[in-house]
Order: C-alpha cells, then sequence, then structure tokens
DNA sequence: TAAGCGTGGGG
DNA sequence: TCCCCAAGCTT
C-alpha cells in the first residue's frame, strides 16, 4: 500500500493541474473550492471560484453580506443550498468562533452543510491529518482496485479503512486529491485509460478484464416531467417577480410568478389561479409569449409565459418577497436557469409590452 | 434508507 | 434525442 501511495502522488505531481484553490492552504479558499466542487465538475467551478474570491476575499466579507448577494455568486451554479448553508457557516463563525474556522473534525463537520467528506477533505489539506475523503472517484477507485461490486455500507467502510491505512502521512491532501485527479481522468464511471493508470499493476477490476463491471452499476428510477405556467405583468416599465421560500427547491431566488397546472386545468386558469394565491390580486392572462423547457435533478419542465393585464389596480410595493423592476435590474436578482430561458424568448421580442 | 436537490457536458 | 454522469449533504 505504501508503494500504491507513492506511484498516485507521483503521477499527481507530473499531472498536476494549476487550479485557483491550489495556490493555497488557507483553510476558507479550500472549504469553499470543496463546497462548489460537490457534484459539480472541475471546469464549471473554475470561473465561480474566482468570480467568488474577488467579491468576498475573506469568511468575514461573506458573513457581512446578505443571502441575495451570496445567491446572485451563486446563481446558475446549482445545488443552492451549498450557497446558502456557507453563508449560514460564515455567520456562526463569525459570531460564535470570533471568525476563526473552528479546525477540530466534530466542530467542522458540525457547520450547515460540512459532511463527512468536505471535513475530511479540508484537514487533509490545511492540518494534513491523515483522513481519506471518500468522494465519488476514491470510492470508485477503491472498488476496483480490490474488486468488490456491490455498494452497500459494510463495502464502503472496508474501502475507507483500507484507505485510510495506506494513506500518505506526509502529504495527505496531494493523496486525496491525486486520487481524484485520477478519477476524474483515468479512471472515470463509464470510460478507463487503464494504460495511463498508474497503479493497474495490483488492480483487481484491471485485472479481470472488465474494469467497468465494477462497481455494478445501479439503476435510476425516471423522472416526471411538469407542465408549468407563469405570468409577466407590467407596471410602467416594470415587471413583477417575486422571491422563492428559502428552504425549498431554488430557495431564495427569484421567478415569475405562476406554478404547476392540475388535472383538466387550462394554462391561462393556472395563471389566474396562482398569482391569486401567491400575490393576492387578480390579473387576465392574454396572450402566450412562449414556452422553454428545463431539466433538473429530479423533473423536468415546459414552462409557458404569459403577458398579462391587471384587472384591479397592483399596489407597487417592493419589498424582500416582491418587487417591480426594470429588465435592466435582472442582472441584480439571482434567477434560476429556467428564468434565464424566459428572459431570453423576451429579449428576442425587445420585451414588447404591448399584448 | 432513500429521496430531493441544478446544471452542463459526454457518449 | 436521451440518458448518464459529476470533488455530497440534508431530511
Amino acid at each position: 500500500m505504501k508503494i500504491i501511495s507513492q506511484q498516485v502522488l507521483s503521477w499527481y505531481y507530473e499531472n498536476k493541474r494549476d487550479l485557483p484553490w491550489r495556490t493555497t492552504n488557507d483553510p476558507y479558499n479550500i472549504w469553499l473550492s470543496e463546497i462548489m466542487l460537490q457534484q459539480t465538475q472541475v471546469d464549471t467551478v473554475i470561473p465561480y471560484y474566482n468570480k467568488w474570491i474577488e467579491k468576498f476575499p475573506t469568511l468575514r466579507q461573506v458573513a457581512n453580506s446578505n443571502l441575495d448577494d451570496v445567491l446572485k455568486m451563486w446563481e446558475g451554479l446549482g445545488y443552492y443550498s451549498r450557497g446558502r448553508n456557507f453563508h449560514k457557516s460564515a455567520l456562526i463563525i463569525e459570531n460564535q468562533h470570533n471568525g476563526i474556522i473552528p479546525l477540530t473534525y466534530d466542530e467542522f463537520k458540525s457547520l450547515p452543510g460540512v459532511g463527512a467528506y468536505t471535513a475530511n477533505m479540508v484537514l487533509s489539506i490545511v492540518s494534513k491529518e491523515p483522513r481519506i475523503a471518500m468522494d465519488g472517484n476514491i470510492r470508485r477507485i477503491g472498488f476496483r482496485l480490490l474488486g468488490l461490486k456491490r455498494q452497500t455500507p459494510y463495502n464502503i467502510k472496508r474501502l475507507e479503512l483500507w484507505f485510510n491505512k495506506g494513506i500518505s502521512k506526509n502529504r495527505p491532501g496531494d493523496f486525496n486529491q491525486a486520487l481524484m485527479d485520477l478519477g476524474s481522468s483515468i479512471c472515470k464511471a463509464k470510460m478507463v485509460r487503464c494504460d495511463q493508470c498508474p497503479i493497474s499493476k495490483i488492480c483487481v477490476a484491471f485485472a479481470s478484464g472488465s474494469p467497468l463491471d465494477y462497481p455494478c452499476i445501479t439503476k435510476k428510477k425516471k423522472t416526471p416531467h411538469y407542465t408549468v405556467a407563469t405570468g409577466l405583468i407590467w407596471q410602467e416599465d416594470s415587471f413583477y417577480i417575486q422571491k422563492r421560500a428559502e428552504n425549498g427547491h431554488l430557495g431564495g431566488l427569484w421567478e415569475f410568478p405562476g406554478g404547476k397546472i392540475e388535472k383538466n386545468e387550462s394554462e391561462i386558469d393556472t395563471v389566474k389561479r396562482k398569482i391569486r394565491e401567491e400575490c393576492q390580486f387578480e390579473i387576465n392572462p392574454e396572450k402566450k409569449i412562449g414556452t422553454i423547457k428545463h431539466v433538473y435533478s429530479h423533473f423536468s419542465i415546459s414552462m409557458s409565459l404569459y403577458h398579462c393585464l391587471p384587472i384591479e389596480d397592483i399596489p407597487v410595493k417592493n419589498n424582500g418577497q416582491m418587487r417591480w423592476i426594470k429588465p435592466a435590474e435582472i442582472s441584480k436578482y439571482a434567477f434560476p436557469k429556467a428564468n434565464h430561458k424566459l428572459f431570453h424568448l423576451l429579449k428576442n421580442q425587445n420585451w414588447n409590452r404591448n399584448v
């Protein structure tokens, strides 16, 4: 196992990518990068990480900002609870830890959004603690090295113990990152380059001749499809948006009012009903502007947008849950991708307000 | 334990 | 086009 560690590390140093967060061992930077990298590929994260550090050079600046600014920086990255939890953690550290990130495993892992993987990874890098960070890559590599197939909690625990015995004691952080780079470039889930792998000699899956059979694939459930209808309501040169509940799907982001159509309901009736329920005013959908499609983690939607005329006078009040904004102000608010697709439709129509 | 959570890219 | 995948965490 010691030999594996050496071979993996030399492969890493030869093929190491220069990533922005690899220029420092500051726990703030490392922690942020690990949160952004959850379920997200490196090339996607890089621009978000750079923009974030430019806006929030220190954790204190995250704590002193409001959630809207944080979500704006997270806009488009997905899994928005990561951003909300990171902001929440920043406040906890500022208020309860004098602004110092607590670097004991139990304290750090107790922060919102920090799980076993993130805690192990951060501590292995910033404190050189010999902790394997069992992410999807390292897990997959372990299954193949040891020739395990069934993804049971028992097998995963076995792997963790095995890796923790063999992890480099001098460079645990590099060892973790090395295995992850190996997993994301050589030992991928559906494609392997065993001829380039520094440890194929001791790999049971490689020896078997069909490495992709390890671990065995678990079948995924089909995701449902929903039809959603939303309304565009003008008042002078501004239109209406509202904020989603902070703890739900796309929590804290802004959107057009509307929602799912129910059985035997027309899109127009849906827009009327949802706006009556959510906004407490009456509108009349006049004309369909267009429809976009979007796929989320666990369902997909077709979303239509309707020009709506107010039936009654709508009070123009702006608060934390509702705003009247001009098209040019879109960039000040965080919107989900589906809304940006609708904005794109509207741009192509020059934001024509005539119904 | 298993479902829920975004988005972009690859085959 | 469709399906799967990607440095997980929370409930």
